[in-house]
RNA sequence: GCCGGAGUGGCGAAAUUGGUAUACGCACUAGACUCAAAAUCUAGCGAGGUCACACUCAUGUCGGUUCGAGUCCGACCUCCGGCACCA
């Protein structure tokens, strides 16, 4: 140990130790109890940036608190290294997608490593390289064994600036996740995903993680599976012996349905307008529809609803009655069937509909009044149209509505629903609003699906034992939105596995979500050349103790996860629904924008931005790691401030300088490892041991919670402590040596997840040899009778205001308190003149002397 | 528009979940050291008030519950996120 604290040398030094003893790598067959700490693989952008600085101090600091309390803990990295940045590399200047992202790798590995993240690196993966895609081919084929890989064209999301089809979870919101380009609506032929399928579990097991993730991101996946119950109900169509199937939540006010609507894209629409004289109009109409869907360029914009009558007439199941059948832009053929009834007194965009077409609108609904739970009285003939000035949304009770009339809407929904069901127009459903997952890419950085075209055999799977199917080294790069796959001939060409004529290779490759939908199972059996894991050993470590990122993939990529997880589970190699025990979301990395008063995510095209390697090179990585975790709870957005690192390492310094004064004297055997009672310490001595508890309770508390910033808050008021205690190391005494030396291994010990290489530094420096991991270093442990006060201060309140303070011992007996209380000078001044109504003793707490 | 989350000093924030509001840090001010500056150390630091106390006011606003409210309830205001005609 130095003088000084030199962080450059002490983060080189313990970097270079724990590498040479291995001291982050673990193996499942530990007696010790198993932790899995996770978080977000990183894309090898080339970079650090801050964000991810903060992720990964994060979970250092959880796997270090882990470690130090005895727990085999799993911390691994690796690389989310497909994907769009290597590809548009290739295409602006020219580098081979692999070499750019190898080098990347190469790089930001080396950052990690001056950071001093505890990684396991032996269990280090990359998505791009064949003993890990081989796996994706692997998965994708058992799903297409199980019908949940499939074929078809639909109307999908393209980025024109990309230049590739989109997922629904990436296009969210009408734009793209990576570009924010407004996407387009194309007619491509995929491969599909059936996330649907899981749809009902994707809503129902959140129940099982409903405490330990955060509220925010479980609204968004259930907005985003949106789960919906109603009932399918068939309108029959007049002279015509089809039926139009629509969908609603509001079989209540089915009496007030004036209209049927479809989507432009409904495929009855040509069988009923066969023959008819407006069949080119609403073809044309049709047509005109889908053009501005597909061509929207903001789409926040909700458009104008129009529509066209067909001419044609539906029957009401329920009142036999005869409605028009309309198209219009409004219905969407993606959700529910396409068709709607449309009930203009109770639906809003009906309504608007119903206005613009002047279509009636007939209430069936009447609203209920609150205090009576009756209808309000209704006036008039309520068989007519009434003027109405906006849609009435809510429950009540049943109107104009036939035998119904009087119901309350919720019985009215479950029997007209069994009704329907009965006499057979109809039936409960639940619809939901997330489609299958569309896994195609129209790229070459990527995994290859393992699919060959044979003229004969169709659409053939690569048999299991031909996996992987390698990406050629490179291709022709040229950015038109066709795999660059297509080009190259070598890979194109081969045989139909079945009947060996010549035959083609699938050219897309699969969405890089895919690669990151299970990666974290491959950790757990990296090397594994037979399967993507042995079960046994996923067994040990999944499901993932603690998952720690962003939440830009509240949506994406953990959806797609819940969903990977339970095919695993359903191909028996995982034995629980729910990958992800629990969830934290941090906050935003932001700095100020220069010249203004704005807190953005730091960025290139913004100036904003902060290089780790910088950081690291002026403070050293513990001091940054500490400021990040101090200056913010982990959750909210964090504010960067180089006076705060400034701060940080301030402290570190301090400690530092605190260790060093007295490290010769604590390594000094005689008087090492002597214990006192607590009634033989000094006075002084007490008050530092009761610190020393109450601060390893409250952050041993804080840490359960991760709530990281104030146990750095902790740490600090310790040190503070140890600094009011004052004794001289030449001169202390025994008692008071032994009181600093629980003082300091406490300090120390509980800094190791904030700065470990300083707290290794100064552990060995008190004396240890081998490293934190290899002595006897464990997380304290509270004794709550150290922490205890001796005596209280127990403050006094008149009518709930604070008068003053009265010091009372641990026992105090109520009475006592009230003499105390009332014997006090302040109090009594404050209490002249005034009459005790009574007195409240919150016992340990406070006094309140409720006067009049 | 609908749905979530949040409003506490100059700033980041804390408050054992209804019981001493502002811990810890940043910034700032004064002092020590220095020829001087930086660094370091010491002290101060919500507002008003006072020589100093006392005292009064203060957790977005207004009201309520309670002996007692940053915390619970109601209404409103502001900011930040998410969604986009989902029948």
């Amino acid at each position: 140990m130095d003088e000084k604290y030199f962080p450059a040398a002490i983060e080189k030094k313990w970097q270079h130790r724990w590498q040479e003893s291995r001291a982050f790598e673990v193996k499942a067959d530990d007696p010790r109890p198993k932790f899995y700490c996770l978080e977000m693989l990183p894309y090898p952008s080339g970079y650090l940036h801050m964000g991810h600085v903060r992720n990964y101090s994060i979970g250092d600091a959880l796997s270090w608190y882990k470690r130090l309390q005895g727990f085999n803990v799993l911390h691994p990295i690796g690389w989310d290294s497909f994907g769009q940045p290597a590809e548009q590399a290739a295409i602006k200047r020219g580098v081979n997608p692999r070499d750019w992202t190898e080098e990347n790798i190469k790089h930001m590995s080396g950052q990690m490593h001056r950071l001093g993240i505890s990684y396991d690196w032996s269990r280090e993966i990359a998505a791009h390289r064949p003993e890990y895609y081989k796996w994706d081919q692997w998965f994708f084929l058992k799903m297409l064994e199980r019908g949940l890989a499939y074929k078809k064209t639909s109307a999908v999301n393209w980025c024109p600036k990309e230049k590739t089809v989109l997922s629904n979870e990436q296009s969210s919101g009408g734009i793209c996740w990576r570009c924010g380009t407004a996407v387009e609506k194309r007619d491509l032929e995929q491969w599909f995903l059936r996330i649907t399928d899981y749809a009902e579990q994707l809503v129902n097991d959140i129940a099982e993680i409903e405490a330990t993730w955060s509220e925010k991101v479980l609204k968004r996946q259930r907005d985003w599976v949106g789960r919906s119950e109603g009932a399918y109900i068939d309108f029959a169509v007049k002279e015509n012996d089809r039926k139009i199937r629509v969908f609603t939540t509001r079989i209540d006010t089915i009496y007030g349905a004036t209209a049927i609507v479809l989507a432009a894209e409904h495929p009855l629409l040509s069988d009923l307008l066969a023959g008819s004289a407006l069949q080119a109009d609403v073809e044309a109409f049709a047509q005109k529809v889908k053009a501005a869907r597909a061509a929207k360029q903001d789409p926040t914009v909700v458009e104008e609803k129009e529509g066209l009558n067909t001419g044609a007439l539906a029957v009401n199941p329920f009142s036999g009655e005869h409605v028009p059948i309309w198209v219009a832009n409004y219905v969407l053929m993606e959700y529910g069937t396409g068709a709607v009834m449309s009930v203009p007194a109770h639906d809003e965009r009906d309504f608007e509909f119903a206005q613009r077409y002047t279509l009636p609108i007939r209430q069936v609904i009447a609203p209920i009044s609150h205090d009576q739970a009756q209808v309000e009285p209704v006036t008039g003939a309520m068989d007519q149209s009434v003027e109405m000035h906006q849609a009435f949304t809510e429950y009540g009770v049943l109107i104009n509505s036939g035998d119904w009339g009087g119901k309350l809407s919720g019985a009215a929904i479950t029997e007209m629903t069994e009704e329907a069901h009965t006499k057979g127009f109809g039936e409960a459903a639940i619809t939901y609003r997330i489609r299958d997952w569309g896994i195609s890419r129209q790229r070459f950085w990527g995994a290859p699906i393992p699919i060959v075209y044979c003229d004969e055999c169709g659409a053939v799977p690569v048999p299991m034992d031909q996996l992987p199917v390698v990406l050629p080294e490179t291709a022709e790069f040229t950015g038109t939105g066709e795999s660059p796959l297509k080009s190259v001939a070598e890979f194109v060409n081969t045989t139909c596995p079945k009947c060996q004529r010549p035959a083609q290779r699938e050219t897309d490759t699969m969405d890089t979500f895919v690669d990151s939908s299970w990666y974290f199972f491959r950790y757990c059996d990296p090397h594994n050349h037979d399967a993507p894991f042995d079960p046994q050993l996923a067994a040990e470590w999944t499901p993932v103790d603690q998952y720690i990122g962003g939440d830009s993939h509240a949506v994406m990529h953990l959806i797609y996860t819940r969903f990977w997880t339970k095919v695993m589970r359903d191909l028996g190699l995982v034995s629980f629904n729910e990958p992800v025990k629990r969830l934290l979301t941090q906050g935003m990395v932001t700095n100020q924008v220069e010249g203004t008063d704005d807190w953005k995510a730091m960025s290139k095209s913004l100036g904003n931005g902060v290089d780790p390697d910088e950081m690291i090179a002026a403070y050293g990585a513990d001091a940054a790691r500490v400021f990040v975790l101090f200056a913010a709870p982990v959750e909210n957005e964090l504010r960067w401030s180089e006076a705060g690192v400034e701060g940080a390492i301030r402290f570190l310094r301090r400690a530092y300088t605190m260790v060093w004064r007295w490290h010769e004297r604590l390594s000094n055997p005689v008087d090492s490892r002597q214990t006192f009672k607590s009634e033989e310490l000094s006075q002084g001595a007490r008050q530092l041991q009761r610190k020393t508890h109450q601060t390893i309770a409250r952050i041993t508390r804080d840490f359960e919670q991760l709530h990281l910033n104030t146990s750095v808050a902790q740490l600090m008021e310790l040190f503070n402590a140890l600094m009011d205690f004052n004794a001289e190391p030449a001169t202390a005494s025994a008692g008071d040596v032994s009181t600093v030396r629980e003082a300091l291994y406490a300090l120390v010990i509980m800094l190791t997840p904030f700065s470990p290489h300083a707290s290794e530094e100064m552990w060995e420096g008190l004396g240890h040899q081998g490293g934190l991991l290899m002595s006897e270093a464990r997380w304290p442990v509270a004794d709550k009778e150290l922490a205890q006060q001796e005596e209280l201060e127990i403050p006094v309140q008149v009518n709930g205001k604070l008068r003053s303070r009265v010091k009372a011992a641990l026992d105090v007996t109520e009475d006592q308190l009230r003499t105390a209380a009332l014997a006090d000078g302040k109090v009594q001044a404050a209490l002249t003149g005034r009459e005790i109504v009574k007195v409240i003793i919150v016992p340990q707490r406070l006094i309140n002397i409720v006067v009049r």
